[in-house]
DNA sequence: CCGAGGGCTTGTT
DNA sequence: GAACAAGCCCTCG
């Protein structure tokens, strides 16, 4: 983005959704193509170049299927996790050190109705005092709402930040399922930890 | 029980 | 190496 080379072989979207307008990042390269970044509603790039808007009509058949297959997951409430860490239509993976990488797979795991806290999900991870870290890989998680970062929450039960906005982040948990025990504060039942047994370390 | 404040921790830029 | 951040934990009041 800052480096100029953010838009080479790459084209942007925009997508209706029941909470505000989604903007797609597809990256075109034959080697690797897919969805490169989801920007929540209010949360892309403010100027989109023209010349780089998406055409379905132009482009490859492979990254053609790719966004009618993606755009249809949106549509759908809640959005179907990604159980597999290198699903086919994400790409870029390149761009994540170890310890993003372990930590995105863990996220990937927490299923809808239930949240885990930052510090939870950085000891599953197998870092276990990196919670500040985890909320800084959050806050740049390519693709929320697939990869859920929307279930990570503090460990006081409230819910913490998010770059959508906290609002959409309580909507979305509330329509997933996730029960509060008071307006700010997540019930324990909605808790994902005591669903795994960590390795002590 | 809750909130504010301070100190601590970690991975990334 | 320093500064930063979508946190955590303990201590008060």
């Amino acid at each position: 983005m800052k480096d100029g080379t953010y838009w080479n072989e790459r084209c942007w979207q925009q997508k209706s959704w029941r909470y505000g307008k989604l903007l797609l990042v597809w990256q075109q390269k034959a080697a690797e193509s897919g969805l490169w970044q989801l920007f929540l509603p209010g949360c892309g790039p403010r100027e989109l170049p023209a010349e780089n808007r998406f055409r379905p009509e132009t482009a490859a058949d492979e990254l053609q299927r790719k966004a009618i297959a993606v755009g249809k997951l949106l549509d759908r409430k809640p959005i179907p996790n990604q159980p597999a860490r290198r699903h086919h239509f994400f790409c870029g993976w390149q761009r994540f050190s170890p310890f993003e990488t372990a930590v995105l797979d863990c996220l990937s795991r927490v299923p809808a109705g239930k949240v885990v806290s930052y510090g939870f999900l950085a000891s599953w991870a197998e870092h276990p005092r990196a919670a500040r870290a985890v909320g800084r890989l959050m806050a740049k998680n390519p693709f929320p709402l697939f990869y859920p970062c929307h279930r990570v929450v503090k460990a006081n039960g409230r819910l913490g930040n998010f770059g959508g906005g906290t609002e959409l982040k309580q909507k979305l948990l509330e329509e997933e399922g996730v029960t509060f025990r008071k307006p700010q504060y997540i019930a324990s039942n909605s808790r994902f930890e005591a669903e795994i047994n960590l390795p002590r370390p």
